[in-house]
DNA sequence: GGATTTAATATGTCTGCACATAATAAACCC
DNA sequence: GGGTTTATTATGTGCAGACATATTAAATCC
């Protein structure tokens, strides 16, 4: 039964690679040769070999041809949620707690990583997350004032991460995540031990080419981000 | 200048969505009317839109047509290379030790992970991972002997974790991160303070239905795993 | 032999067309 | 009116053919 559809080749190629019918750094049939093989046109092969090639199970290159990746960098996707919608996908209340806001010098750290001119003024936002009333993650945010409209929200009523999706949606930016140490001032926001082991999501987003925030998410032990490869 | 290639027309897209020409939640205009604004084929309007559908920017429905993602892409995609070449990467020299090999009978939360059942005999390894000669990494897994070769891999030569991805390498799995406080055995090990906060990566893995692995990674203060959204 | 030009080739992309599919809107019936 | 059937329509996928492009291998020159 010869495979139909993009998707059912993709599959037959991705059963042959398992099977070892096709080592690890072997070359593969050209395109033309899978197209003979399956009954079906070049430009069908050529979308399943696409798809394989952008998961990282195949390498592709002009004229070289296809080969099965040595080393699968081993990819995966994850999907960042509202912190709302996270508490309430886990099927807790959620709540927020504005902490502090204030327009004031950003220190250099921050000005620098959004390329900003260093001394200039930001709105720091300290949000307090909950989950059933209790502390979930805390959120140290700087903010850009020039995204905000003129009557600027009231960050105490929808919480700084929420009105950013609604209104910056579409921003680029950069993730790290790492994990520390809670501070003496985090651990007594969180309501934990100093030095408790924290998760930490450090994120920067711009619009084009417009620095819009720059935010450091500390999540209570216990937390966890999980992806599927 | 009218886009020209499917590339140009993504950007261009995208130039409009953010620009707001194209509102959250607004309906575009349709592939064949694209196709004729720009003057090319309807296969190249579907490819560039297809690939921002793909990236969560746009949402598109049969019939219904295509219109921009309301709540937007909060997708990031991450690499997880190699240990030896993430140390490389940084520009350390690699080393890693083989602390413990031993086989046997995996405790429940291990064997539950995998979906064996209870009291199997693992393989049992544990790494100590080094970037110029420090600590980087504790490696804890639990590895299904089925999968190994008759003389098996001597693991103080190879490590496991770069000899599974040059023999077991099309593997599907999950992952986890986290932070956890060292304890008195990973301090040690690590070389830090007990209680230290890791960041803890847990991996699962499995070759089709055959569970393969699953290991846990410790990581030494101040790493940071980045992606770019 | 070594460097440079030229040819060969697999993938990348595009076109124009066709039909399939899913979801909606309209028509219909009771 | 309410529920069911029947068009309608935008996207999804397919085809054959064509040309572009990157890269390798062969041919050429000094």
């Amino acid at each position: 039964m010869t495979p139909q559809g993009w998707e059912e080749i993709r599959a037959e190629v991705l059963r042959r690679i398992h099977a070892r019918d096709w080592a690890p750094g072997a070359l593969i049939p050209t395109e033309e040769a899978l197209a003979q093989e399956f009954g079906c046109a070049r430009a069908t092969v050529n979308r399943a070999l696409r798809e394989l090639a952008e998961t990282g199970v195949l390498e592709r290159r002009r004229k070289a041809g296809t080969r099965v990746a040595l080393s699968p960098p081993r990819r995966a996707t994850l999907d960042i949620p509202v912190t709302r919608l996270e508490v309430e996908g886990r099927g807790q209340a959620y709540g927020f707690h504005l902490l502090e806001q204030r327009l004031r010098e950003a220190p250099a750290p921050v000005t620098s990583r959004l390329g900003l001119a260093p001394g200039l003024e930001l709105l720091q936002l300290k949000t307090l997350h909950l989950a059933d009333g209790r502390p979930f993650l805390l959120e140290d945010r700087w903010l850009n004032p020039a995204v905000l409209p003129d009557p600027a929200p009231d960050f105490a009523a929808i919480s700084a991460n929420e009105w950013l999706v609604g209104h910056v949606p579409y921003t680029t930016g950069d993730i790290a995540f790492s994990a520390a140490s809670a501070s003496a001032e985090e651990a007594e926001v969180l309501g934990l031990a100093e030095g408790a082991a924290l998760f930490i999501v450090e994120r920067s987003t711009w619009e084009r080419d417009l620095p819009v925030t720059t935010v450091r998410l500390a999540y209570a032990p216990g937390y966890r981000l999980r992806t599927v490869v």
